[in-house]
DNA sequence: GCGTAACCTTACGTACGAGTAGGTATGCTC
DNA sequence: GAGCATACCTACTCGTACGTAAGGTTACGC
C-alpha cells in the first residue's frame, strides 16, 4: 500500500528557506532564547536534526536569518539610492525604501534586529552591517559637504550620520511598535529631522556651547 | 575558639544594594538569559538563596535593576534640566546630563538600554520610561513654538521628538561602546543635529517629498 | 532493477541553571 | 545569658531544550 505521502522530499535549497522563513517568525515571536529549535523545526514542517544538518547550531541558525534578512533590506536601500541624484534626493529614496522594507516585515527585520543587539555573539555582524550603512550616509555628507566648497573632519562626519541612523533606527522600532502607522509618513518625518538638521550643518551654521538663546 | 569571620553579616538595605551592582554588572556582560543567578550570587558574595530572600525571582531582580538605574537616570537628566529656561538651553543641559550619565554608568546603560528591549516581559517598563522622556521633548518643542506663534499637530511632534530620543539613544550606544569617547563631546555633536533640525522646524521650514534638490 | 546517496525520522544523552528545603550561626533585647 | 528574630549556608530537585546517534525511506543514475 503506497499512500501518497502529505509531504513530498524537497531538495535542500528549498528546505533551508523554509527553515529561514520558520526560524525568522518563531525568533521574533518568542526572542532568541524564548525560540525553541524543536518549534522551528515544527513550524518549517521538518523535523529537528534537519535543522542542524542544513543552517548548523542555534547561534549559526540566528545568524543566516539576520543574514538573509539584511541583506535583502540592504539591496532595498541600495536599489532606491542610485547614485548620480543630489544627496537630497538620494536620502529621501533610501530612507522611503528602509521606511517601506520595515514596515513590510514589521515582525521580521525589527524584531530580529533587537535581538541581535542584546546578545554579544552578534555585535560584530551588526556592527559591520550598521558601519556600512552609516558609510554610505556619511558619504552623502561629505559628497554635499564638498559640492559646496566645504570640509568637516571624518570623525565629526561620522558621527552625524550615526545619529542619523540611530533616528531611523529608532523611527523604525516606532513603526514596528505602530501596526496601523504609515511607513511613507514616517519617512518624510525623518527627512525632517535628518535633512533639515544637515541642511543647516552644510551651510556653515553650527552650534557650540555658550550661544544658548541666540 | 572564636575566628573573626571574614564576612560579617550586614543589614537588608547594604546587600541588597550589593546585590543590584553585581546584577547590574552580570547582566551588563552576559544578557538576561546568559547571565545565571549563581554567578550574581557569588559576584555579590553572597549565597543564592539569599538572592531570592531579598530580591525575589530573576526577572523580578532584573526589573529592580531596571527600577534602579532607570531613576538615577531620570533623577540626573531632571536635576539638570530645570524648568523656566530657554528651551534650547534646558535641551543642552538635559542632553549633557544624559550623556554624562551613560557614559559613568555604561553598565547600567547596557541594561536598560540593550538588554531591556529584546525581552518582551520588559517592554512595557522601558516603553514608559521613555514616553516620559519623549513627553519632556515633545514638551520642549511645543513651548518652543508657541513662543512664535506656532502650531503643529501632537502626533507630528511626537515623532519628531521620538527621532531626537532614538539618535540620542543611539549615540549614547555609541559612547558606550567607545570607552574613551568624550560625554562632553558627544552631547555637543547630539545638540547639532537636534537643535539645528529643530530650529529649522520652528522657524517654519518643512521639508515634503516633491521639494529635492531645492 | 539495484545500489547509492540524499533525505528524513524517532528517541535519546546531557548539561545547565532556576528555584527550594531544611538547617546553622549571630547579634540584639530584656 | 536566655530567647528570638534575622542573616546566612549547603545541598538538593527538576524541568527544559540543545545537540546527536542510529536507523528507515525515497529518488535517481546506470
Amino acid at each position: 500500500m503506497v499512500t501518497t505521502p502529505a509531504f513530498r522530499r524537497l531538495p535542500r535549497a528549498v528546505r533551508e528557506q523554509q527553515m529561514l522563513d520558520a526560524a525568522v517568525r518563531v525568533f521574533s515571536r518568542h526572542g532568541y532564547h524564548g525560540a525553541s529549535m524543536d518549534e522551528i523545526a515544527e513550524k518549517a514542517g521538518i523535523s529537528k536534526p534537519m535543522v542542524y544538518a542544513y543552517l548548523g547550531t542555534k547561534e549559526e541558525l540566528f545568524v543566516a536569518c539576520l543574514h538573509r534578512e539584511g541583506t535583502r533590506m540592504m539591496e532595498a536601500i541600495a536599489g532606491a539610492a542610485v547614485p548620480d541624484l543630489p544627496a537630497d534626493e538620494r536620502l529621501w529614496r533610501g530612507l522611503r525604501a528602509f521606511f517601506g522594507f520595515v514596515g513590510a516585515h514589521r515582525d521580521g527585520w525589527a524584531v530580529l534586529y533587537r535581538q541581535a543587539r542584546a546578545e554579544r555573539a552578534f555585535a560584530d555582524e551588526l556592527t559591520m552591517m550598521r558601519a556600512r550603512i552609516v558609510e554610505v550616509v556619511a558619504g552623502m555628507l561629505d559628497h554635499a559637504l564638498r559640492a559646496e566648497g566645504r570640509e568637516v573632519a571624518e570623525t565629526e562626519l561620522e558621527v552625524v550620520a550615526y545619529a542619523l541612523v540611530g533616528a531611523s533606527e529608532s523611527l523604525a522600532d516606532w513603526l514596528a511598535d505602530h501596526p496601523d502607522a504609515d511607513p511613507e509618513k514616517t519617512a518624510t518625518r525623518m527627512m525632517n529631522v535628518a535633512w533639515l538638521g544637515a541642511a543647516q550643518l552644510l551651510h556653515g551654521h553650527t552650534w557650540h556651547p555658550g550661544m544658548e538663546g541666540m
